[in-house]
DNA sequence: GGAATCAAAAATGTATACAATCAGTATACA
DNA sequence: TGTATACTGATTGTATACATTTTTGATTCC
């Protein structure tokens, strides 16, 4: 992949690391993708330092990047804190947006049910980071977009894994989600804040009730735990 | 200042950022900044970035970097925002604090108390901004985290005008703060964290009366508007 | 006098060579 | 056999030279 400049560079990896082509907790070692975009190592490290600071990676000194983790203790933090935050963007979104950008989130939203139409998973999660990353904007507040950036960087991540629908139910879950992205636009684009702020809330729940399935599984079977039994009886 | 670590470059340069003596929307030029710092311009170009992703400053593109402005929009959106971030913050902290971290809490006030009695209104600004970066890192929250700091920036630049006490009857708003700490490092201590999220508000209400009344001083005098009438009959 | 244009300068952006640090391995010793 | 240690290779951190872009100010033309 030859000569790519800085932005594109970023926004690649941004992208890799959405789509958790590049794993949670897995080493970005500086001089392979330098050589993998075609550039030198100055400004590869500046754009592996703007991936930090947006909470894509971690550094740490003479150690490299790390591509940010998703252990079980964030994950908890994570549905603690979504709700609120979402709910208050759409909420000021409602209040703020700007024409311009109804018009990109109007643009996000088609390329969502493009993607669901396609069954392109990565570019559905995608697709949605963007839908909400607009709103983000049109909330037109640095403090919250701040907390809504990294969360919605875990959020895209555990999405990769349930844009796959396994059956026609899972669809009837999709077409749901894409209704309720439709409904928010109404709801933004007439500056009804208190109603984007509830829509926004049952947006979340139908996230949280896949995503919470995946996070904490059914039981193991049973047998798991004669396993062990017969094991320690050996 | 010779040869300075990159790390206490980064530190220094937040400080001067926290109090002012790099005023708000200031130009920042590297090759000075180097110089000064005794490194040279690849790693200062390193914290520059650094300070760029916590929201210290912003950079563009061939066009350097300036210390994050602080105007009329971004206040608004600050007095917005702090209250729900803050209280949020203080009752997650005082579900998650450590004993460390607890001890770390009481010497921050510590410094606070002792430079509100040296009437240092520059170090009272920063022992408070620490004060309550230590709660942020006790909530355990980075989501909430990265909208809290960036909120503590702009208070504690803003708090730079006002905690040198006129009178004394703006002296005993520094005291009924410091005893709010107190309150609020009990409450935490003892996991409180309804208590917590209360005695936040409290705090927030005085620090915002204060705050606000610079932001929006008194109406002039009604003088004025005859001197107006005046003018306008020649 | 003012606007437009171009050239010099000053600043930022990039590449590369070199220094320092870390990780893994082999060897010596208990 | 287990542990400590020194060496080697690999990786990150720094300095500096060079390229590119922006800014500035002087000059020219209207």
């Amino acid at each position: 992949m030859p000569r790519m400049s800085k932005d594109e560079c970023l926004s690649d990896l941004k992208l890799r690391i959405l789509s958790t082509a590049l794993a949670p907790g897995s080493d970005l070692d500086e001089t392979t993708l330098a050589e993998h975009y075609g550039i030198s190592r100055t400004p590869m490290r500046e754009v592996l330092h703007r991936l930090a600071g947006a909470g894509f990676i971690t550094t740490s000194e003479n150690r490299g990047a790390k591509v940010a983790s998703m252990d079980i203790g964030t994950m908890r933090t994570f549905f603690q804190t979504a709700p609120m935050i979402y709910a208050n963007i759409a909420s000021l979104a409602a209040e703020a947006r700007t024409g311009p950008q109804l018009d990109a989130l109007k643009e996000a939203q088609q390329a969502f049910t493009r993607a669901t139409a396609a069954q392109d998973t990565q570019a559905t999660a995608l697709a949605n980071h963007r839908f909400h990353a607009v709103i983000g904007e049109m909330a037109h507040n640095p403090y919250l977009v701040a907390a809504l950036d990294r969360l919605l960087i875990d959020h895209t991540r555990l999405s990769q894994r349930f844009y796959r629908p396994a059956n026609a139910d899972e669809k009837l879950l999709i077409v749901k989600a894409s209704d309720q992205h439709d409904a928010l636009i109404t709801a933004i684009e007439a500056h009804e804040s208190a109603l984007a702020m509830d829509l926004s809330l049952q947006h979340w729940d139908l996230s949280r009730d896949r995503m919470e399935r995946y996070v904490r599984p059914d039981p193991l079977p049973v047998d798991v735990v004669s396993l062990k039994d017969r094991r320690n009886a050996v």
